[in-house]
DNA sequence: TAGATCGTTTAGTATTTACAAAACGTTGGA
DNA sequence: TCCAACGTTTTGTAAATACTAAACGATCTA
């Protein structure tokens, strides 16, 4: 229902959808989060969001079930029949960071394997592959405990 | 010159482009430094790496810059008259994951100025930024100290 | 000085991607 | 039993992106 939203409100929206596109994610992802972070109430339906965002509910739907997997939102009981509630997930950031840290233990993997290719090879061409192995070996080892001390404060 | 790898070099080379897709960058950039992580001698020509990855000149040309820019790779004294000779960076990766951090200290400041946006709502409607600001204000905090303690050993 | 060999830049192309519009299925209410 | 209001899915499109090909400029060599 309501169309225009105070401005400093659709900065702040834009801002976390410019984040989100350097990170590599759609904006338009970005631009519900965003949303829901300042949003009054907190749930809002997909029709909500379109019309907040000026957005179709296509791009609303799909992205809301990105954000989803993410495990940035979450869905909620609905106060209205047949309406979908998303709000922000309590402790989401801390699964997407979670997410982001077990990329780096992929990498981790990759240049294992890449050492192992070297293996006959002289010591110093293998330290360009030690080096990253080493880095992300202590990263996936010292990062996580980290996390979840900040997680419980 | 050579212009067949063995297989397993290439699947590691294209891991780590997949990789980098996923976090959002070309998947060439990505092949560059995989194939840099692995060479033999350790610096390559732009000329070399096109051969080596099928790729066309151009291409290795931006994205070596943007691997540059990155901190990822880095130009070094060309044996070769009029040839520039790129490797992979000691300490590169470190350098990457700090700019990965400073990101998230940008998350920091737009979640503080969307607390000022809420500073005149009330109390539960603020909890969701403030999670977020203190979360990332706390990785802000805890996460470059670990680094560089990780980065000296 | 001419030619060859680099890397860079520009222009062009093809693929991917984000997004919207429309069609669809479902469910609650009149 | 229709109709209206939702969300989803499908289809289409415009824009962004990754990559190539070709033109260009510079520099070493013969």
């Amino acid at each position: 229902m309501e169309d225009h939203l105070p401005i400093e409100d659709i900065h702040f929206i834009e801002d976390i959808g410019l984040y989100f596109e350097q990170m590599g994610l759609p904006r338009m992802a970005g631009r519900i989060l965003g949303a829901l972070l300042i949003s009054d109430p907190p749930s809002q339906s997909i029709t909500d969001l379109g019309a907040r965002l000026h957005a179709s509910k296509s791009s609303i739907s799909i992205m809301a079930r990105l954000l989803v997997e993410r495990g940035l939102i979450e869905r909620v009981a609905s106060p209205m029949p047949r309406r979908d509630y998303y709000r922000f997930k309590p402790g989401g950031w801390i699964i997407y960071m979670r997410q982001w840290l077990g990329l780096m233990a992929g990498l981790h993997q990759i240049t294992e394997r890449g050492m192992l290719l070297m293996a006959d090879k002289p010591e110093p061409l293998k330290e360009r592959l030690k080096e990253a192995h080493d880095l992300f070996s202590n990263i996936e080892l010292e990062f996580p405990p980290i996390l979840e001390k900040i997680a419980r404060k």
